[in-house]
DNA sequence: CTAAACCTTCCCGTCGCTGGAAGGTCAAGC
DNA sequence: GCTTGACCTTCCAGCGACGGGAAGGTTTAG
């Protein structure tokens, strides 16, 4: 199987499965006598994987280790668990900052007229100490 | 005043004033004798503004069309209220896509023993079709 | 007189790729 | 045999939004 079928199975592009081989995330592929990289279902397995960990919001860091631990036949699923819950908490702390944002433009937008004249209750918002209407 | 102290008193760092003007989101300083930087107060509130700007989640070409409004007197609020939603509505896909994210890992987390044995229900659903418990 | 705390410009690194250039290879159709 | 198009290779550049740090000039306090 060449790369682009990996890809293609995968749910990773070529040039990700590239770049991933150039950090060393996974194994230099075997190459043909053309030059052309062939992979085999175990190289794809892994690329599947690094898909659906990429999906779930894991950085390529976290990757390396999640990746460390599905092949290594002596791990301990803790481990594991606690990449997971360590991401999860991250993933609620970036999703408050985001909701305390949108919640913030949200009272805006209300505040503001939002027709043809000039006074902005949002540009006052943003603008501060400037005699705005806070 | 010079850029430390704007810095200090608008939230932006000197380092990033230094890069909008580079890339002209605020206008060249004027420049005092030996070359410093040199603001007053309307510079300053301009700082201010992009730094909230950016706290509530706009990109610099957003608040490069904010900042024209603000300095637009002859503007319509209904452009920035326009921006305001558009952008509560990407934070809201943002929010929903982490949110996805932090539900499958929460699922995941709750099916692994999370022990000292190599057993992984997190592991088994990262790699795909490979006859683990799904 | 010296040390520290400013300031300047410049370039490199971050993260996770994507795009594109320049060139080699392969399979199909004429 | 020839062309066309779809692959493949490597390498380099760029994105956004800065931060770090080098190398050097300036100012202020003691």
């Amino acid at each position: 199987m060449n790369i682009s079928e990996a890809a293609r199975r995968s749910g990773l592009s070529s040039k990700t499965i590239r770049y991933y081989e150039d950090i060393g995330l996974i194994a230099p592929a075997r190459r043909a006598d053309n030059g052309y990289r062939q992979y085999d279902p175990s190289q794809l397995d892994e690329m599947c994987f690094l898909a659906r960990a990429r999906n779930v919001g894991f950085d390529l860091e976290e990757c390396r280790q999640l990746l460390a631990l599905q092949r290594d036949s002596g791990r301990e699923s803790r481990h594991a668990r606690q990449l997971v819950l360590e991401k999860s908490a991250k993933l609620q702390q970036r999703i408050d900052e985001l909701v305390a944002m949108r919640e913030t433009l949200e009272t805006m937008a209300r505040r503001c007229r939002g027709d043809e004249g000039p006074e902005c209750a949002i540009l006052d918002d943003l603008a501060c100490g400037k005699g705005g209407s806070r």
